[in-house]
RNA sequence: GCUGGAGUCGUCUAGUGGCAAUGACAAGAGACUGUAAAUCUCUCGCUUUCGGGCUUCGUAGGUUCGAGUCCUACCUCCAGCA
């Protein structure tokens, strides 16, 4: 079970501690978007050292490239990207939804391959598999999207989101007692951890020879259901419920697309969600106001490629709202590009050097952009912890938007 | 000096009688939320009430209903020969 200790509350909102195998992260956290076990443009060191508590990796891209048996192999997500920390999987199934010709049944998503075309199938088993081997602390059950915003289109996705949640937990289960006699008969042998001969079945197949896998984590990996329901709130009441009711760790939100609304259906959602399970706002924070909405009403962790993407792209965080650093007025703007920040982007150069890395497109513009909004983004909600463990959360929020969203 | 070739948007370039004229780059701006994204979109002669109007392909003439395109002269550059 997935120990998380709640220090304190205010309302919905609470500041925790998730304890993963890997290490605690604090609550609220945001978590960084590393898809393919890397985060793009930036080292995990500068991961580390710009703050992250977490990264969360995409079973989708993994299991197209390298393969998640190469990851299980190299001792597992943590271990294989030298990241060390607490880490998340999503499930795959966001992905699988948004490409072409998806054909999907009752059983499981067929799918081609947007690399090199070739057919995979998924199925909430073979997700969980595939997220075991890949090794992940926590991982997201494979959730159904809606293919349109209607409300039938989200209710036909949230139902089968719950019956493959049954499914998911079930398999679950399956995989965590056969890696507990795993790593039994490997602390009887003194076989380390992470080597050896294993044979595993691709985890995109059914699942037949279950019995004859043998897993190379020795560590416990846990399982979120995700609440579906879209903009829904009777739905989302419906989903919450019945996620509850299912033996998980925690719990993703997805769907969740816009801030229009946001606080309501949060509140309904993590009303009725257990508290003493945390929740992760699936896909969320490339607007610092997501942020604040989603831990004033009950959100523990969050994920976003947003400031990475950002970043790539030249658009970098300030306390006044984003800027765009490739604009030409910065060519002669010798200050930093935010004074308040103490990123190793901000401390060492100025927006007249990130303007001319931009222009000349070198990669280092990239980098510098990505730990500066990377450390923004993990630095903001940091605060937002600090402000609800001193009771000031409300005064931070209001200054923080007031002024970052004062030009709009 | 002679012979040959070439001058088109900031740059390179397409265009050999019929719509301010192709593509790339540069430039200017915008978008991006569980990453097919170091990506994508728009603008890019001047002007506009968005219908259009005006001025453009080295310069000046000419032929033609119509010229970046054909002819003449000149200017500039390149190559070869002196």
């Amino acid at each position: 079970m997935l120990k998380f200790d709640i220090e304190k509350r205010n309302g919905l909102a609470r500041v925790g501690v998730i304890h993963t195998p890997h290490g605690d992260i604090k609550t609220p956290a945001f978590v960084g978007a590393a898809t393919r076990a890397t985060v793009k443009a930036l080292t995990m060191k500068e991961m580390r050292d710009l703050g992250s508590q977490a990264i969360l990796a995409n079973t989708y891209h993994l299991i197209l490239r390298p393969g998640t048996e190469l990851i299980e192999k190299a001792g597992g997500l943590a271990e294989f990207s030298s990241w060390h920390g607490p880490t998340f999987t999503d499930s795959g199934g966001f992905q699988i939804f948004s490409l072409p010709n998806v054909k999907i049944t009752e059983e499981s998503v067929k799918f081609k391959s947007h690399i090199d075309g070739a057919n995979f199938e998924m199925t909430p088993e073979s997700s969980m598999q595939a997220q075991w081997a890949i090794g992940a602390d926590i991982h997201m059950a494979f959730d159904h999207l809606a293919k349109s915003e209607s409300y039938e289109d989200m209710k036909e996705a949230m139902e089968r989101t719950h019956r493959w949640l049954d499914r998911c937990v079930t398999e679950h289960k399956k995989l965590a007692r056969a890696n507990d006699q795993m790593s039994f008969s490997r602390a009887a042998s003194g076989r380390p951890v992470g080597t050896g001969d294993r044979r595993s079945s691709s985890p995109c197949q059914a699942p037949d020879s279950l019995d004859k896998r043998q897993f190379g984590h020795s560590y416990e990996q846990h399982l979120y259901a995700v609440v579906q329901g879209g903009t829904f709130n009777d739905l989302r009441a419906e989903s919450a419920e019945y996620c509850a009711g299912e033996d998980v760790d925690g719990f993703g939100i997805g769907g969740v697309f816009t801030a229009d609304g946001m606080d309501e259906m949060l509140k309904t959602v993590n009303s009725i969600l257990p508290e003493y399970k945390p929740r992760h706002l699936l896909g969320m924070g490339q607007e610092p106001i997501d942020l604040f909405v989603g831990a004033e009403f009950g959100c523990d962790t969050f994920d976003c490629v947003g400031p990475t993407r950002m970043a790539r792209n030249g658009s970098l965080y300030t306390l006044d709202g984003r800027i765009n650093i490739k604009n030409a007025k910065y060519t002669h703007d010798y200050a930093p590009l935010m004074e308040e920040c103490g990123c190793e982007c901000c401390k060492n150069y100025t927006r007249a050097y990130l303007h001319h890395l931009f222009k000349t497109d070198e990669i280092t513009a990239k980098v510098l952009a990505s730990i500066h909004n990377e450390h923004f983004i993990v630095r903001t909600v940091d605060r937002i912890r600090e402000s609800l463990l001193n009771d000031t959360f409300g005064e931070y929020k209001k200054s923080f938007l007031d002024r970052y969203y004062k030009h709009i």
